[in-house]
RNA sequence: CGGGCUGUGGUAUAACGGUAUUACGCAUGGCUGGGGGUCAUGUAACCCGGGUUCAACUCCCGGCAGCCCGACCA
């Protein structure tokens, strides 16, 4: 993409109402737009990073056994009745609204509802499971305090996915399945070194539920870690009792500051109960649906890989997702070698942004390069040698000259 | 939802009960041309409503909005 094609601009000031560095950075950087508080519109740069996150989830859910599919935002009162889970004494951050002819709808705050509600149409016999749908979808929840940028907002971008099995055995077999395809979520990002499994209560339907928390200074849960492992317990159910169930050592364990970026649960029969989920097996008997959680914010997981990988220049994205592989610099007389540089990398495949920007300062190209943190720079100008190019990742100080030809 | 702080050009800010400051950005032109360079000219603002006052961006009340702390986080 050439600079002067993508409308939006850097800035240097640090906007005056927000105090988190992820939304900072990504709000200087381009990347997304403050419509309110809690509530941020992707730009391009931003869509570019959300599509590659939704689709490294997308490959481990596949792979795990998940099929897309995706659920609708409106939601009606009839089916949240079910579970009682429509009354505002019940949930109290549903965002909802009337129909013109009357009736009232709420905006999903999660999916469990919509799933068993659906599959009551698909699943009745022993050989219509295990299944296991997902979608990618925007989340609303009316928090009464939104906060620290992207972590913690009234709209956001999620993957949830919901197993449907017929047994504990199944179940607890894709459970720790979908604990690899976590761990494997979080390393692809970039943030997996800094991610720990973490218990957490886990309701009625089992001791604990698992979280994926990922440590920063950013974050607004407490947990103890313990290192060796890499196992952590949320502040939650930080008790004797827990940490000797779980082998960890009270004085082996340190408290850190994280953010939830995963987590996954079982729910048992509480909602294909009330919705009749039922299933007969082989001998003709009517049995339950044995149902899981399994969610990722990603709006949230983006947030925290700016806090986490961040430096004092800008960002600093991992390849995997970051928007553009080359953020291609060319400097005044170099224009003509510019332009071809970056039509012969697009046409190789390659993911380029081109600041071709006519009228700025080498600085200012340097300084916006590293503010939106693309892995590798390129830059032409007039210390380059015909034919070379200037190569710099983002994450070292120093550049070396490569032959162009070097970058395919 | 309780508490605190704050609302001034596109962005970041200053002052003042009486003509609204500066920087960035943006526009035009010049000089520049490898870490946000420089000169000139121009552009653009007091959150909304009410009150006090000769006069309110400034003080008071209410609303709305933002940030922070706490509560909450299915």
């Amino acid at each position: 993409m050439r600079f002067t094609h993508l409308f939006t601009k850097t800035r240097k000031e640090v906007p005056a109402d927000e105090a988190a560095r992820n939304a900072e950075l990504l709000i200087r950087a381009g990347f997304v737009f403050k419509e309110m508080a809690g509530v941020y519109t992707f730009l391009p740069l931003g869509l570019r990073v959300l599509n590659k996150v939704e689709a490294i989830i997308r490959d481990e859910m596949n792979k795990a056994g998940g099929i897309e599919m995706r659920t609708s935002v409106l939601q009606s009162k009839d089916v949240w009745e079910r579970t009682d889970r429509w009354s505002d004494d019940v949930v109290d951050n549903w965002f909802k609204t009337k129909l013109k002819t009357g009736g009232e709808v709420g905006l999903s705050f999660t999916n469990e509802e919509a799933y068993s509600n659906i599959l009551t149409q698909y699943v009745s016999s022993y050989k219509d499971l295990p299944i296991y749908p997902y979608d990618f979808k925007s989340i609303f929840r009316n928090e009464a305090r939104s906060k620290s940028g992207m972590l913690r907002g009234r709209e956001f971008y999620w993957k949830a996915l919901y197993s449907f099995s017929k047994t504990d055995a199944e179940h607890t077999e894709f459970y720790e399945k979908m604990k690899a395809a976590y761990r494997s979520v979080f390393d692809r990002v970039g943030i997996g070194h800094r991610t720990y499994l973490t218990f957490a209560s886990g309701g009625s339907f089992s001791k604990f539920s698992h979280e994926f928390q990922a440590v920063t200074p950013a974050g607004e849960d407490t947990i103890y870690l313990d290192e060796q492992s890499g196992i952590a317990v949320n502040k939650e159910v930080h008790a004797d009792e827990v940490l000797a169930e779980l082998g960890l050592q009270r004085d082996a364990l340190v408290e850190r500051t994280a953010i939830e970026v995963g987590n996954i649960f079982s729910l048992g029969t509480r909602f294909s109960v009330p919705f009749g989920l039922e299933y007969q097996d082989e001998h003709g008997s009517a049995q339950p649906v044995i149902m899981g959680s399994y969610g990722i914010g990603l709006s949230r997981l983006i947030g925290a890989v700016v806090e986490i990988l961040s430096d004092e220049k800008g960002i600093v994205w991992p390849q995997a997702i970051a928007p553009f592989t080359y953020h291609l610099v060319v400097l005044g007389e170099k224009r003509e070698e510019g332009d071809k540089l970056y039509t012969d990398l697009v046409a190789a495949g390659a993911e380029v942004l081109y600041d071709d920007r006519p009228d700025k300062s080498a600085g200012e190209k340097f300084a916006d390069a590293d503010l939106i943190g693309c892995p590798v720079r390129l830059t032409l100008g007039g210390k380059t040698e015909a034919g070379k190019v200037e190569y710099k990742l983002r994450t070292e100080r120093e550049s070396r000259l490569i032959a162009v030809s070097e970058l395919r």
